[in-house]
RNA sequence: CGCGGGAUAGAGCAGUCUGGUAGCUCGCAAGGCUCAUAACCUUGAGGUCAGUGGUUCAAAUCCACUUCCCGCAA
């Protein structure tokens, strides 16, 4: 062992790690390396107008970041050497990213000497790209997880270092999923460095699924898919977009919903009850719990109803 | 100045255009009917109509401003 390998293994809990991430899911993560490591530099999203008076807001992570007092980098991409330089002039030992919605290029990968080591909300192979927590619900997954792993030029496709999974009750919600998740991440990645040396990279097994960016139509309810399909999209867009149906031109969210028992011979999207009981394809039945409708407030069914006429037998579409 | 909707009883809403007794569906309370009920009938309580100013004989309603809430877009 040299004299730099020495330095290097004393200095262990003191690694200079650039971070990269933009949401909310990314800031426990960040927390806790801050907490315990040495991060010399936060790579995020650049600020951008958002909401209602499209006032520019910085990332949660930015806004993190600057609490405690880390030099924060904003470029839009890496396609030029600018801001792949940016990234060498810290000298990171490592470069931690977590939801950070810029791809790095092998330049950037190849930077830091311990790589690039991505914490990844999905249970690898499954869920691969850029939505894996709200797909894991649209599937009605039993399991969702975090994945620590090594970064390559793919998307998602490195090898993976350390997992951790927990079940996914059949109503929770993405929100819910995401915050469990996020918290997870940070612990995970934390076990990672305090155990580096001895966990073994492994290739992820071939078969794989895609968690691709959410589309704006997939949003909107189709009353022929099963109940238990509309029940998953609903909670697997809880909080946001929310999944929504139009009735006489207003437009209503679904907040929350709930499969029944019963079937039903009516076709699918026929109210069947004064309590918003809905016929799905193959016959399966969904009940609306609470809706919001475009300039209100988020109710529930009853009090919806006490306002709004939707007569049973009609069919919503 | 990105576009738009909204604030009326505990809840959800109508009424505003066209100024003139505060309404609907629920909830709540009391009583009745019923073997019984979340069903039905009767009665009742509960409002500074978001706030401030203006117009008017008269404002929830028209005008101006303020505060708060929400949808779209990004």
């Amino acid at each position: 062992m040299n004299d730099k390998e020495i330095l290097e293994t004393n200095s262990k809990e003191k690694l200079k790690i650039v971070f990269m991430g933009t949401p909310d899911f990314a800031v426990p993560a960040l927390k806790k390396l801050i907490e315990r490591h040495n991060v010399i530099s936060v790579f995020t999203k650049e600020a951008k107008p958002v909401g209602r008076n499209m006032v520019l807001t910085k990332s949660p992570v930015q806004v993190v970041a600057e609490e405690y007092g880390i030099p924060v980098q904003t470029p839009k991409n890496f396609k030029d050497v600018l801001s792949i330089t940016k990234v060498q002039m810290f000298h990171p030992d490592m470069i931690i990213v977590c939801a950070y919605g810029v791809i790095l290029p092998e330049r950037v990968l190849d930077i830091p000497r311990l790589g690039c080591i991505n914490i990844h909300a999905s249970i690898l192979p499954r869920h691969r790209g850029a939505n894996p927590i709200q797909r894991a619900i649209m599937a009605g997954d039993r399991m969702a997880g975090v994945t620590i792993m090594n970064m390559d030029k793919g998307v998602d496709t490195g090898s993976m270092l350390l997992k951790d999974a927990i079940p996914v009750p059949q109503d929770m919600t993405y929100g819910e999923l995401e915050n469990a998740l996020s918290e997870m991440g940070g612990n995970l990645i934390i076990e990672y460095l305090d155990n580096m040396d001895n966990i073994l990279p492994q290739r992820q097994p071939r078969e794989f699924t895609l968690a691709p960016k959410l589309e704006k139509e997939e949003a909107i309810i189709n009353w022929e898919k099963n109940a238990t399909t509309i029940h998953n999209l609903v909670r697997g867009l809880s909080p946001y977009p929310y999944a929504k149906f139009t009735h006489n031109d207003n437009v209503i969210k679904l907040i929350k919903s709930e499969v029944v028992k019963e079937t039903t011979d009516k076709p699918a999207g026929t109210v069947l009850s004064n309590d918003l009981q809905i016929a799905c394809g193959e016959g399966t039945v969904l009940k609306i719990l609470s809706v919001q409708k475009a300039g209100g407030k988020i109710i529930d069914t009853k009090s919806f109803l006490n306002g709004y006429k939707i007569e049973i037998g009609e069919v919503l579409k």
